[in-house]
RNA sequence: GGCUCCGUAGCUCAAUGGAUAGAGCAACUGCCUUCUAAGCAGUAGGUUGAAGGUUCGACCCCUUCCGGAGUCACCA
């Protein structure tokens, strides 16, 4: 894929020979559909070597690259603007190209390794709306480094202890009555969320009974009985009180096995899973050295403190007086961690919610500080939250969208769908579940992933998810076309290949422009791992479809007379659905063989 | 209040400083006797929050304002 090199070069020489000067950066870009051409070279930056004006400059430089360079047909001027149409046959070698490159759009690998963190759940609830866009980011994120020659290591961190599951084990101690994921037939991160939501029923009841009695609001806040119990067993478990912490490893048993299933579903998996009650206490001993160092202070009341003054931010503590970490003593210990099990690693790459970036600013600053030079390498896959039309989720109160919910919806509505289309007919039971599963999380994944991460979303259950346009199902439906398309033609025993239209001469539009779009697929991949953005994958194959679809509408395919067009046009039909599915793969998404 | 992000069609979103700001949904009109109509073609819909500035050229960069969100915890 080097017709763009190609061109800037033979555009290189043009203003040499006719200015008589060395090129500035030569600024081509894809020209307008409504305009003839494919390259557009933008004049404007030349003017000052050419001293000519821009429709001058223009056509000087199109004149002469339509009479030197054998493979550019034509050019058209339009207001300063060089729009520059190659031959029919560099379209076809561009196909011939494509086509015979399987791994189109994987680049070759490049031995460098990175980390990506991803989903990182409390174990007291279920996986709700937001875990799934940061799911799916960090799992498509991954992917796309992976297709730019990465070798990815995906973990997560587990946020299995702390007062969050103490309350939902408070709660299930009092009025649980012993309620298993089997008594209940209940999944379980579903019942330990349910006491979740109860802890926090009761606690209101019961602060709200003490402020009736006169206390202020934190007073009964720290008095309610339920709260107690909860500090209480976070004390308990801190201290190591067995039967505290069976009660613990019993109730996040139940969630892993929740989230395991649910995990299985959306097609995510993880590399390493670290524990927060095995790195916790980490990050001291960094802190600690880094005292000695000087590189942080400690106050008269023992507490440990960075200066960010000159990087702008304010001070920050590391160690409380009493010497216990905070949660930030913890990242820095658990970064340092994870390139020791990972020495190779250049970098990390944290996919959580942008309501964290002053802490990941700060984080990075640290281990700056610390003298870590990979620290540098460490980025904050920032990304904003998913509304609801009703406002903010709150787990506390019950008020989010559950991950296990949502995906059976969609599962559903890609059911109820298929069924009236009547695209069942010759499937088996499993096949068709399998079908509507492929379809339901496809467009799920995909309205979740075509937006830019860093824009905050709505996420309107009644409406938001479709089937019809811009979505994955979309791009799955073009997929599934195609590969009927390709199984027509095996079984009327056509066979093709790139030997069967080299030598076609002409081209249609609808043809030219899918290829053309082909060709751009593997810099939109560089650039999704540039930006750490699936949306311009998600984007892309979104306009690759719809510009197949175009040509699939007007143009025949087996009904075509002329050979070599035959072959043409399969050749492109394949190498579509290949760049698709390949797209849909860096996201996450499968695609069907039919639909 | 300081800092960060966001503001584009009725709604949800696009647009490496480049041409007449594009899609989908919703509304309206056509196209299944031809490879899958989850499709295609078309109509309508915009003072890109506002005002200045830089530039040959600004949704994009700078300044100020308006509106929204987040953050500025010895919570995680």
């Amino acid at each position: 894929m080097q017709i763009e090199q190609q061109l800037t070069s033979e555009i290189q020489k043009a203003v040499r020979h006719l200015f008589g000067a060395e090129p500035p950066d030569i600024q081509l870009q894809p020209t307008r559909p409504e305009f003839a051409g494919s390259h557009t070279l933008v004049c404007f930056p030349l003017t000052r070597l050419s001293r000519k004006s821009p429709d001058e400059t223009a056509q000087a430089i199109g004149a002469y690259l339509t009479a030197n360079v054998p493979w550019i047909s034509a050019f058209q001027v339009v207001k300063g603007f060089l729009n520059i149409s190659l031959s029919d046959s560099v379209w076809t070698k561009v196909l011939a190209y494509i086509f015979q490159h399987t791994a189109y759009g994987t680049l070759p690998a490049s031995g460098r390794e990175i980390m990506v963190e991803y989903s990182s759940p409390n174990t007291n609830k279920p996986l709700h709306l937001g875990h799934l866009r940061n799911n799916f980011l960090g799992w498509s994120v991954s992917e796309i480094l992976k297709a730019n020659g990465y070798t990815v290591h995906r973990v997560q961190i587990i946020n299995d202890r702390g007062i969050h599951i103490c309350k939902s084990m408070a709660a299930w101690k009092l009025f649980g009555n012993g309620e298993t994921p089997q008594s209940s037939g209940m999944k379980g991160d579903h019942l330990v969320g349910k006491y979740y939501v109860e802890f926090d029923r009761q606690y209101k009841k019961e602060v709200k009974a003490l402020m009736e009695q006169g206390l202020s609001e934190e007073e009964a806040g720290k008095q309610a009985p339920i709260m107690q119990l909860a500090t209480d067993l976070l004390r308990r478990w801190e201290a190591k009180d067995e039967e505290t912490l069976s009660l613990w490893r019993t109730m996040n048993g139940w969630v892993y096995q929740g989230f395991e299933a649910t995990y299985r579903r959306m097609g995510v998996t993880f590399d390493k899973l670290y524990y927060e009650s095995d790195t916790y206490l980490l990050g001291r001993e960094e802190v600690l050295k880094g005292l000695q160092q000087g590189v942080f202070y400690k106050k008269e009341d023992g507490s440990v403190w960075v200066d960010l003054t000159a990087e702008g931010l304010d001070h920050k503590v590391l160690l409380r007086a009493d010497g216990t970490s905070v949660y930030i003593t913890q990242d820095i210990g658990t970064a340092i961690l994870r390139f020791r099990d990972f020495p190779n690693i250049e970098g990390q790459i944290y996919t959580v919610g942008n309501e964290q970036e002053y802490h990941f600013k700060v984080l990075f600053i640290i281990l700056r500080k610390l003298g870590y030079s990979w620290a540098e390498k460490c980025h904050h896959l920032s990304y904003g939250m998913v509304d609801l039309p009703t406002g903010k989720m709150k787990s506390r109160e019950g008020t989010v969208v559950d991950a296990d919910d949502l995906m059976d919806e969609m599962v559903k509505d890609a059911e109820t769908l298929t069924r009236q289309l009547g695209k069942i007919e010759g499937l088996t039971e499993a096949e068709a579940r399998e079908l509507f599963e492929t379809i339901g999380l496809g467009a799920l994944k995909f309205f979740l992933l075509k937006v830019d991460p860093r824009k905050r979303m709505l996420f309107d259950p009644q409406e938001s998810i479709q089937l019809q346009g811009f979505t994955g199902p979309f791009i799955q439906y073009t997929h599934a076309r195609i590969k009927a398309l390709l199984r027509k033609a095996a079984q009327e025993g056509i066979s093709f290949g790139a030997k069967g239209f080299e030598n076609l001469q002409k081209l249609e539009p609808a043809e030219r422009h899918v290829v053309q779009v082909l060709s751009r697929y593997e810099e939109k991949v560089k650039e999704a791992a540039l930006l750490y953005s699936p949306a311009i994958i998600a984007n892309y194959a979104y306009e690759l479809a719809r510009e197949y679809n175009q040509f699939y509408q007007t143009i025949p395919v087996l009904g075509e007379t002329d050979n070599s067009s035959v072959q043409f046009r399969l050749a492109l039909s394949d190498a579509v659905a290949r760049v698709i599915a390949h797209a849909m793969h860096l996201l996450g998404i499968r695609v069907p063989e039919r639909m």
